[in-house]
DNA sequence: AGATTTGTAAATCCACATTTA
DNA sequence: GTAAATGTGGATTTACAAATC
């Protein structure tokens, strides 16, 4: 029975017990989920105590544990013991980031690969077309990829400090769908993920669709904290950890080898499974004077390396290249077909063509000089300050102050698209405000120019 | 405390109570896990009731109900109220069905799609290479299709009688990724999803891998029993429905218009998601005279169509169209762009110019006379009885008596693979035992003869 | 047909860990 | 540094539903 009179405490949601049916917990998750998607109860609002809405609902604390449970699981709350319980960032919305539906006339937003570039693709096509084995590449055959295609893939990641022999590599329809099948293939609903306190979108997004929890991890200059990881693994049971070492979306951040150290040690001390995403490699690896080899060398055998060619060389062909230990290969495997069944091979060829004929490497030059244009632009209307940003991103993430989310759509208004930092928010929301800024995008470099223009106006309001 | 003697009623499986740590029901279902891969506790076994498991372990029995549940979620063991609990048909192994690895001589396992029409796609290639907007097919854009392409594949289905807006259908790279993404994007892990007894293998695989409960409902000659739908859903909490109306796999049955009706009304009374895996519609509809519609227009509120071109067209494309009402639409674009963000233009675009040039139905046609030849070879071997069986499958499904599946090992040594039933089960096994003969696979219809003579041979010994 | 066996699932109990004040 | 606030998670209690005999 309520004990307390709630009038001087007021409780921010006080549902009403009469709507609720028996399976309670239930009932009262959809409750909750209802008022936040609603909008009724505001991200960042903290909820009632377990103990306290318990009381005022005459039911035992646990039953409210396992409803706040229920919405946690679904990413909508997160808890903090001590704290209490709050509505998460992006509860109300999806934060995926695709070029679905752009009405916007300059885009900032979604980070697209300098597709100038892509005449240069069209060519190699034609090549691959007049050889006489095309008709080989529309079987089902080698799902995985057909030997000289990965036979290629190693080669192209040789550069990256990768080597490994062809059963542990495989070829997947682009570094999302590598993701996704990583996910899917090493984790189970329920396991926690260690990530950055602002990361990858897709990867917070795709980790509420396969109900796998996010443990956000405090960064420096240097990219995560080893000791904050070390911290949170001791704490609580943490399976595995995502990181894109190359250049961290959205921070820009590279992490220099003393901290990939540091964090290797603290992932095999726990037994964690590293994704390391290094679809930034070609902007890395041998340009940046401090740059050694990826994690996956440093942690073969618990290690998924994800090299994805959509940045790098054409975002159109999908294809990404997985590699692994022995550990992980047969669950890769088994997912891999679960999900795609096969890759086009088709598209591997023309990847494979591209990377053969030495073509592929002139891409990279021209999309590195892109991005320098880019940045050289962007600094003439923001300053590039940040210590290991990468300086040839192919974004930025600039500070703005006191600017709430809706932020996105005023700039809409002002015809540009760019994102706020709370759609990269993986735990609970901190006072700094960010915006992304894509470089690679705009369909000249007058439009950018344009478009940071309209931008930097916008703020200085 | 044990009170009972437990000699004279041996259990199946007496686990050391010193071996378990604290966590009893981790520790426990680590246990029965590792008992059930390492084969101790073989396919079929009737596990200890969690009453007297619990007696002998001198816990709780919801202790055991709950570690018997971790393993159940796996796909290790089922459960039956009033009977036990039992190890399941296909714990112990991957039953995906791909092309890795294949090292028989003639395979009857997979099934391809009759290659032989693969050249006719080649021309095409080079027509598309040809136009002058390959460019445009490059890039990020348009990632679930570009509006003429989406424009084709409606066209296409129009005539399985699927007739949509652009808004509702979404293009993705292939079948099975298809059903990947009905999965993720429709069901939550715990859900259940009622199925044939046997199924479409990769389904299985795909369900455990999300967690998700496959609930079997037997079939009569027409496919699924609607009463006994029914009768699962009243028992219990079941989320969705995995049906193959135009030739189901394996069993070759293709439901007819009466009961496509019984089922729907089933569904839509019990709010069921309907998964309707069309993906041999190019063999039923217009072809099979009592063919009527697909099941997506009796319930297009609540279906999710898919239409696969691997099998008609061409298999080395991976192009599949996924179609469904205004409800699922928002769900399904999330799912797709989290797993593929997109698909390949290019391959999108072959599929669609093979379609507006009429090729496709050309291929058709070829295809549909080089399944009627391999049936009729079949039907040299072995008799095509099925009432209701599809007479132009890609497979066949053949009663074999007392063979159990490591039949499949055997004929592997004689140089052909084939499919036992026990990879098909959905639940619990049956004494009634099959093979699945994949007519569309060998390389010509000589070898598919030597196969089935082989084949013929092994079994009459 | 009714008692028994067996599994299901919600709610509660309880011990404990972390954070905040 | 200690007490209070707050969340975590395993085990137990309890009611019930289905299948078997």
């Amino acid at each position: 029975m309520p004990v307390n009179s709630f009038d001087h405490y007021p409780m921010s949601w006080k549902p009403d017990k009469q709507i609720l049916k028996r399976p309670y917990y239930q009932s009262l998750a959809a409750l909750l989920e209802q008022e936040i998607t609603n909008g009724f109860l505001a991200p960042g609002t903290k909820l009632p105590p377990q103990r306290e809405l318990a009381d005022f609902l005459d039911l035992n604390f646990t039953t409210i544990t396992r409803a706040y449970k229920v919405c946690e699981e679904r990413g909508l709350i997160y808890a903090v013991t001590g704290s209490g319980t709050f509505v998460s960032a992006n509860a109300t919305r999806s934060i995926t980031i695709s070029t679905d539906q752009v009405a916007t006339n300059i885009d900032l937003g979604f980070v697209a690969s300098f597709e100038q570039t892509n005449a240069m693709v069209t060519e190699t096509i034609e090549e691959v077309v007049k050889k006489n084995y095309l008709e080989q590449l529309l079987n089902y055959n080698d799902p995985t990829g057909i030997p000289h295609q990965k036979k290629a893939a190693l080669n192209w990641m040789a550069s990256f400090g990768i080597s490994v022999d062809q059963d542990h590599v495989a070829i997947v329809s682009g570094a999302q769908n590598a993701l996704a099948i990583s996910m899917s293939a090493l984790f189970e609903p329920g396991n926690r993920i260690a990530t950055d306190l602002y990361t990858y979108s897709n990867f917070i997004e795709l980790a509420k669709m396969y109900q796998i929890q996010l443990v956000p991890i405090i960064s420096d200059t240097y990219g995560m904290s080893a000791e904050e990881l070390e911290k949170q693994c001791n704490k609580t049971n943490i399976h595995g950890i995502f990181l894109m070492p190359s250049c961290s979306n959205p921070t820009t951040i590279m992490i220099p080898d003393f901290r990939k150290r540091e964090l290797a040690e603290v992932i095999r001390k726990h037994r964690l499974i590293l994704i390391e995403d290094d679809i930034h490699a070609f902007l890395t690896a041998g340009i940046i004077p401090d740059y050694q080899q990826p994690m996956f060398h440093l942690l073969p055998e618990q290690t998924v390396y994800i090299c994805g060619t959509g940045k790098s060389i054409c975002s159109g062909l999908r294809v990404a290249y997985m590699v692994y230990g022995d550990v992980l290969r047969e669950k890769i495997l088994r997912a891999i077909f679960n999900i795609n069944l096969k890759t086009s091979s088709l598209d591997v060829e023309i990847i494979t063509e591209l990377i053969l004929s030495g073509k592929a490497h002139e891409i990279i030059t021209q999309k590195k000089q892109l991005a320098q244009t880019a940045n050289d632009i962007y600094s003439e209307y923001f300053p590039i300050s940040e210590t290991n940003g990468h300086p040839l991103s192919f974004y930025r993430w600039l500070p703005i102050q006191g600017h709430g989310n809706q932020i996105e759509q005023q700039l809409e208004e002002h015809g540009i698209r760019a994102f706020h930092s709370d759609r990269f928010l993986s735990g609970q929301t901190t006072p700094d405000k960010y915006l992304r800024i894509a470089l690679s995008s705009a369909k000249s470099m007058d439009k950018l120019r344009i478009g940071l223009q309209i931008l930097k106006q916008y703020l200085n309001q």
